[in-house]
DNA sequence: ATGTCAATCGAGCGTTCGCTCTATTTTTGC
DNA sequence: GCAAAAATAGAGCGAACGCTCGATTGACAT
């Protein structure tokens, strides 16, 4: 049975709260955090089921049990609240993928299958984050637009970085695509973006991760030994 | 230099229209099919802009040309407009790729590379199209729902019955990740999703094409040899 | 008890929304 | 050339929006 409960989200709305305290007017950080854990999470369940657009602040207030008034104690503006949020799924990834241990960082094919794990882990654990992040990173206005793509250009930078490091120490076959470090984001996304799907079909998050790693490597390792053949469960029959 | 004008934009609008009479109140389908094209048009630019909730029907009639009650005789809701579009980009995907020439829908392989070829250039040619078919579905209200999901549905059927069938024929190699059918829709559409970050970077259509037929033949086939080395450019150095 | 200030509330403001409806212009059939 | 019909325009309606602000409550130091 894999998480269902969210992950730390007191945790993260502590986090939101430091870096967001010069827009949040309430003084005692305890009730601070206690409330914005419950703004955040009704947030997001609304958002998440309509659309952030769609979400109208009365709708927020009534889900989340807060005045109209006490919710612009946390935030001065709607769009505000969506950056808060945003912010937050970046420094995640950052905080989670940018310090692999140290038996794997000196290998760029360990470093990689280990990206692809923890940050299909990470999103998982933080799905309703991640699912609004990747839905509304959009409607962020385009003068601000930069704080909505960050997160995306994180992760896809790690990918990149370690590719290019297994290409320069002559690990990766000849002949891999420049471009694979660019889709395997897009690759991890989808356990998140259509998850409904991948419950329905019975499909575990261990069995996705090591099916992700298996066409990644087998895209890039010289021979094909490397699948994973150890883990029957994940392939056909 | 790939194709810049929108594919066929008004051969689209007039199967829209065909299929949308009972709710377009204009008898002339020379003057429905004319202002119908210009409506679409407006509508895409602003959605894939904006988000489709945030475009009004006063932005849509200043940017159209079209006055309020004009474009009422079009549709009878804004959702409508949604869903219309919707079903356009199903249909366009329908008829384009469920019918294979003959001497590749013999050949699984074959006809998995086709299917990838002509999704990715068929997305390419309708992007503003899919760009917001894939950005608004679930804006749907939840009760049609099904309309906003069955082109994705329908998409992956094509990938899954190809990989069955050459997995039955003994073409694949034993341990393709039981999921890779459903993971090639998220390797394609990260061409129209993310059309900027490729083209700045100087990726062309055809390189994309050639990298993701290369991953995903590296997936399931026996050996490696199939990645296509003829294409020199698609690869590292 | 009382004064102080942080925290909370929700009615109200101005604006904009989706949508309608009548008036007007353009096209059509004869 | 002229009714009848089709097509178009845009002001107007009620509702809902993001957001504000004065009134009210609660907690605590003195």
């Amino acid at each position: 049975m894999e998480t269902e409960k969210p992950f730390d989200h007191e945790a993260l709305c502590r986090s939101m709260l430091e870096h967001n305290s010069e827009t949040i007017s309430i003084r005692n950080p305890e009730i601070a955090i206690k409330k914005l854990t419950v703004i955040i999470d009704a947030a997001l369940r609304l958002s998440n089921k309509k659309g952030f657009q769609a979400m109208s602040l009365r709708d927020l207030s009534k889900e989340s049990g807060v005045s109209m008034g006490g919710l612009y104690a946390y935030f001065d503006t709607k769009t505000t609240l969506l950056g808060m949020i945003l912010g937050e799924v970046t420094r995640a990834v950052e905080r989670e993928l940018s310090n692999p241990p140290q038996e794997v960082a000196q290998d760029p094919i360990a470093h990689l299958n280990w990206l692809i794990e923890h940050h299909i882990r990470l999103t998982d654990k933080m799905s309703p984050w991640f699912i609004f992040a990747f839905m509304e990173a959009k409607s962020f206005p385009l003068a601000e637009r930069p704080i909505a793509t960050q997160s995306d250009e994180l992760t896809e930078r790690y990918f990149s970085d370690v590719c290019a490091r297994g290409h320069r120490q002559g690990l990766l076959r000849p002949g891999v695509p420049q471009i694979l470090p660019m889709l395997i984001k897009p690759l991890i996304q989808d356990w998140y973006v259509k998850r409904p799907k991948y419950r329905r079909r019975g499909i575990s998050l261990r069995t996705y991760i090591l099916s992700v790693q298996a066409i990644v490597m087998a895209a890039i390792l010289p021979n094909t030994e490397a699948l994973a053949p150890d883990h029957p469960e994940v392939f056909y029959d």
